[in-house]
DNA sequence: CAATTTATGTCAGTGAGTGACAGATGACAA
DNA sequence: TTGTCATCTGTCACTCACTGACATAAATTG
């Protein structure tokens, strides 16, 4: 990997860095992207360089770990019903967020606490998980076997699950990796309490 | 209602109907808040009072639907289960949808058209939804006598499963109120046959 | 070192959204 | 009818997110 490619994800990782920490401080519509661009020492025009928009700098962990979520999800094997396999995924892709040196796990604990504070995030994150919906679709009818409404039921019921084990949690409580994989099995175990043997077959 | 009233109801019916046209006409980016108020004959800072964002007005009609889902919900008979109660105010906000004068039935197919054709707007009507959210959660943890985690579950798959009943749907279909409550009775039909009995209790 | 590609800064511009103030227009009582 | 009051509206000036165009600087390649 060349020079120019270290500095941009350099110049990246501190984009997000001094997005996190102005829009925790003083809040999100408060923080300016000339503030932003200005601690890294960068034009505003740069800044939009690298993401699209204002929220695109608050979401850009979640859309990484989108990408490693769906990595681990073909790599499942094919004997996994579709519900099962995406939950495996989710369960591989929190620990794979988990690892990674002492700045990784910081912007990953500050974008959870970001996103707890400011509900108006939830649109983006919806946002985020239907750009990857027609991948996910794709693989649940091929593990299937048919393409119905069905298949939209089970998508729509796993994006759920995982949202509710995301977002349902007492205020205080730390949201690290380890704790959100706890709280989704917990989740899982509810949903899985609720349906019936192979409804997604 | 006086004529003050009556003036602010007009005005705000005419600014819908102007924006849902220019939007379908020319596209939703394409519109500016400037041709809207034009088009009513009343300046752009006016609109801002009648909507907080141009997404709001296009949106508006949701919004009027989300209010007429909660009333119907609050007069559902406490023998039906959450999810029962919540499925049976769906359905009867769908047909009062349908009902009304000419003009409100054209608005209401041009906002599904419009929603149909542009996948930005699946945001704001997480958005929407959410706003109520908290109601919904007070409504279900009421008639379960509980509020836990299996509450959230229990609103978070009623949300999804109206949202794909909504959503999917051949391009060429059409979206009246009948239409749609067809496919909502086709979904639930796959979500109950995918729980088992009580698991909202 | 020279040639080419690519990232960045500067500049000018559009359009959404907001606060403040003044004037217009219904609502209401005498 | 008239005058007072509350409320709605238009105008103006402003901030900020976001974009296209062009010139410059820096990295890559030979």
């Amino acid at each position: 990997m060349g020079l120019r490619e270290r500095k941009k994800q350099k110049t990246r990782l501190a984009l997000i860095d001094a997005a996190l920490d102005l829009f925790l401080e003083q809040g999100y519509e408060a923080s300016t992207i000339d503030q932003i661009a200005a601690n890294v020492e960068v034009s505003p025009r740069t800044f939009f360089r690298y993401f699209g928009s204002k929220e695109d700098v608050a979401l850009a962990l979640l859309a990484d770990s989108q990408d490693i979520f769906l990595a681990e999800l073909s790599a499942r094997p094919e004997s996994e019903s579709p519900f099962v396999a995406m939950a495996q995924a989710m369960r591989l892709s929190l620990t794979a967020m988990g690892e990674g040196d002492e700045a990784d796990h910081a912007r990953f604990v500050k974008t959870r606490r970001l996103l707890d504070h400011h509900p108006q995030f939830m649109a983006g994150q919806r946002r985020l998980m239907m750009a990857n919906e027609q991948r996910l679709l794709a693989e649940i009818a091929r593990r299937r076997g048919t393409d119905d409404l069905r298949s939209h039921f089970v998508l729509a019921l796993f994006t759920t699950v995982a949202r509710v084990g995301f977002e349902y949690c007492r205020p205080d409580e730390v949201r690290d990796a380890d704790a959100m994989a706890a709280r989704l099995d917990e989740i899982l175990a509810i949903a899985e309490a609720s349906l019936r043997p192979d409804w997604d077959k």
